[in-house]
RNA sequence: GGAGGGGUACCCAAGCGGUCAACGGGGGCAGACUGUAAAUCUGUUGGCUCAGCCUUCGUAGGUUCGAAUCCUACCCCCUCCA
């Protein structure tokens, strides 16, 4: 068994803040596995790197022997956590939940171990709670309180509207610590005040409060906002280890820092030592390319991390074609097609005008030969395949056929 | 319940009868430069059968040769008073 010492050496490892930590080495101390309860809003069902920085804690707390309480917030989903929002957020659907929670449920195993997990539903508890219960949990806070977190008091000062409702997500997810008796509870950074409501609605029922611990959020891959599904600034760790490889890649140097601290296993003695060698003018691709490795690894295993590698470097540094290049087939019915409007139908541009935008812009090529001009047709008939690139990312292989070509059993049929 | 302010493209925000597909900023996309980095510069950012045409300024009507701009009704948001 690990020690207390040298498990809050790792506890502490990329937290943001521990309330209360001599409270936290008292419950280490007792010796028994920990409650360690963590809520998850079904909204988003695709985990993304920035879940992960929080889960990773919890896999962390799995490892010390502690107890993992993985709570899908169907009932507060419902609510929609106003957390870090500028909008009220609208209800979910119970059916919505339903799906979301599925997902996450399929998801997070790939970080936790099952054994260690209890997955949790606060409908579980909250469904059987009465009008006049929620009335008395209720009566436990007051509205002042409540506007004293950011995220209601900016709204409440900028005028922007706050749903009665959105001040019960916090009492409901801190009525959830009372209803696990949480021994721990983690969360983002912008959960603090949620998750020391847990701790005041703890002792107001008698139980001795939960410590909160806040890990930070992970940036998206702008750098700038939160990592999230809805900004389309996330890696997923569903996604193609090619995909994932070159997003990371992407990412900036200041990040490449910020992904480091956050969401490497590697020891902090190794970290410093690239930060160094960075600082000593190694190239900083090369650095991002280990952290891309360490990632896509963790998800898809060592060859899959190699084979991304390699057709990173194949593709980006060399200029070469990617392996498998996604192929469509096109009809038309003349001779020729126009090339903006190949560039539609093939989808590598969501409107002809783009299209032709992109033509002007020289974005465009045709068998690796730049296209400028707008009025550019293609040739369709047997064996008119053409490699279409727009920009440096969208590639696809297009077969123009043309529709007196086909034969007649493959027209369809009425 | 009363009084006032406001709803413009992905976001913020101008415009207040024609020159508006709508200033400016952010973001996005593309080009140059690179390390698919950052910074910088440039272009672009409703759709189409694209030197032209069509649909957009909360919703629905109306006035007018002509409306995002004026009128009417409705919906939504905010503030103050009660």
């Amino acid at each position: 068994m690990t020690s207390v010492a040298e498990a809050m050496v790792q506890i502490r490892r990329g937290a943001d803040e521990i309330l209360i930590e001599e409270e936290l080495i008292k419950k280490l101390e007792e010796g028994r596995p920990l409650r360690i309860k963590a809520g998850f809003d079904p909204t988003a069902p695709d985990l993304h790197l920035g879940h992960t920085v929080l889960i990773n804690k919890l896999r962390q707390f799995q490892d010390l022997g502690h107890e993992v309480i993985f709570l899908i917030g169907d009932f507060t989903g419902m609510i929609g956590d106003p957390s870090g929002k500028s909008t009220t957020r609208p209800p979910l659907t119970r059916e919505d939940v339903v799906v979301y929670a599925k997902t996450y449920k399929e998801q997070i195993f790939k970080i936790l171990d099952p054994e260690r997990t209890r997955v949790e539903f606060n409908s579980r508890w909250m469904d059987k709670m009465e009008a006049a219960d929620l009335i008395r949990l209720a009566s436990r806070y007051t509205v002042a309180r409540m506007l004293e977190r950011d995220d209601f008091h900016k709204r409440y000062s900028g005028n922007q509207p706050i749903a009665i409702h959105e001040f019960l997500y916090p009492l409901v997810q801190g009525y959830d610590s009372v209803a696990l008796h949480a021994d721990i509870e983690l969360g983002g950074t912008d959960q603090k005040f949620n998750l020391l409501v847990g701790r005041q609605l703890q002792t107001v029922y008698g139980q001795s409060p939960q410590v909160v611990l806040t890990m930070p959020i992970l940036e998206g891959l702008d750098g700038v906002q939160k990592m999230s599904k809805s900004l389309d600034n996330f890696i997923g760790i569903d996604e193609l280890p090619v995909e994932m490889f070159g997003k990371v890649m992407s990412i900036s140097d200041v990040l490449m820092w910020r992904y480091y601290d956050l969401l490497s296993f590697h020891p902090l003695s190794e970290i410093e030592r690239l930060k160094r060698k960075a600082k000593q003018g190694m190239n900083p691709r090369d650095i991002k390319m280990q952290l891309a490795d360490e990632i896509v690894h963790r998800y898809h295993g060592k060859s899959a991390a190699e084979r991304a590698k390699s057709e990173f470097i194949a593709r980006f540094q060399r200029n070469e074609l990617p392996e498998n290049i996604e192929e469509k087939n096109l009809v038309s019915s003349d001779p020729s097609l126009l090339l903006a409007q190949v560039l539609k139908q093939s989808g590598l541009t969501s409107s002809t005008s783009e299209a032709r935008r992109m033509i002007q812009q020289g974005a465009v090529r045709v068998d690796a030969g730049r296209v400028d001009d707008i009025d550019c047709k293609l040739r369709a008939g047997p064996g008119c395949i053409y490699i279409i690139q727009v920009g440096k990312r969208r590639v696809t292989r297009v077969k123009l056929t043309r529709s007196g070509d086909l034969p007649p059993f493959s027209r369809t049929p009425v």
